[in-house]
DNA sequence: AAGGAGCGCAACCGCTATGAA
DNA sequence: TTTCATAGCGGTTGCGCTCCT
């Protein structure tokens, strides 16, 4: 037996929004605010499912929506939360004022992962696609995106033959691809003067590195537990009650311990 | 100028999470 | 504890626009 429908499809209109569509929907939530989604189309007087409604208020309605191109920071902004998050894209969303998550998803999925594959780069997993290592032996990878057409640094181009090429007609530019072995862990590295570098540590499970994290962290020696990790401090799931760590980019510091970043 | 290809984005679909009864 | 309704999320689809031949 399958869920009950969440509205009576018969009478509903799919598709496109019509203005009056549009202004019945604004007027509503204007009047009585984000209630039931479920009972609003009725009481809004639309002929739509509550979903759709939703989805349109959400991701196209609400006043506090910013419109117009990602500018340069929004990009790196995505590009590293990415890096940390994967698609969360209502995660990513929430640190982007005035963007949405279906905004940042279509954003990524048209522009960003075409940047990212055309500079031979795997967009879910931000390394090389021709990268003859395996995970477990790969503990760097610096992934540099800038504005500014700067010459790739001497021997930052391995594994990524692509980074070099000038035809791209945007100007974001890979400037390098960096990898060393895992005994690097920890070793300062030298680093590129670009506008942003992005260095993910891809590590063995978290606590083997536990201490150094902690170091880099700047914080005490206690452990804490997955749920922190996954920056759901306050989750009943937490075992290790360490709510309220600082934040780093508006996330739990904890979300970002498994593999943390720098940017310069 | 016409038509096909590719792209961008709004919207939909199906699933999971959550909370109330 | 279980069931069910609802909200929310991420993946996917489809349409309209632009570009290219």
């Amino acid at each position: 037996m399958g869920r009950s429908p969440c509205c009576e499809k018969a009478h509903t209109n799919k598709g496109a929004w019509t203005k009056e569509e549009d202004d019945r929907l604004v007027a509503y939530i204007r009047a009585h605010g984000e209630g039931c989604w479920r009972s609003l189309p009725k009481a809004a007087g639309l002929l739509r499912c509550g979903k759709s409604c939703r989805l349109r208020w959400i991701n196209y309605l609400r006043p506090d929506l910013k419109r117009g191109n990602f500018t340069h920071e929004e990009d790196e902004l995505i590009i590293k939360l990415h890096t940390h998050l994967g698609n969360k894209w209502s995660l990513i969303a929430g640190r982007l004022p005035g963007r949405t998550d279906n905004e940042i998803k279509n954003y990524w999925n048209t522009h960003m992962r075409r940047k990212f594959t055309s500079h031979g780069i795997d967009p879910a997993t931000h390394r090389p696609t021709n990268d003859q290592h395996s995970s477990h032996d790969i503990s760097v990878t610096s992934i540099s995106f800038s504005s500014v057409a700067a010459p790739a640094p001497e021997g930052s181009s391995s594994g990524s033959g692509s980074c070099h090429q000038q035809e791209e007609k945007d100007d974001m530019k890979v400037i390098g691809v960096d990898m060393k072995l895992d005994e690097k862990i920890g070793q300062d590295v030298e680093p590129y003067s670009h506008d942003l570098n992005l260095e993910l540590r891809i590590s063995p499970p978290y606590q083997l590195r536990q201490h150094h994290l902690m170091k880099s962290v700047g914080k005490s020696n206690r452990l804490i537990c997955f749920a922190c990790r996954l920056g759901v401090q306050n989750s009943k799931e937490c075992r290790c009650r360490c709510n309220g760590r600082t934040h780093f980019l508006g996330l739990k510091t904890g979300a970002l311990d498994c593999r943390y970043m720098e940017t310069k």
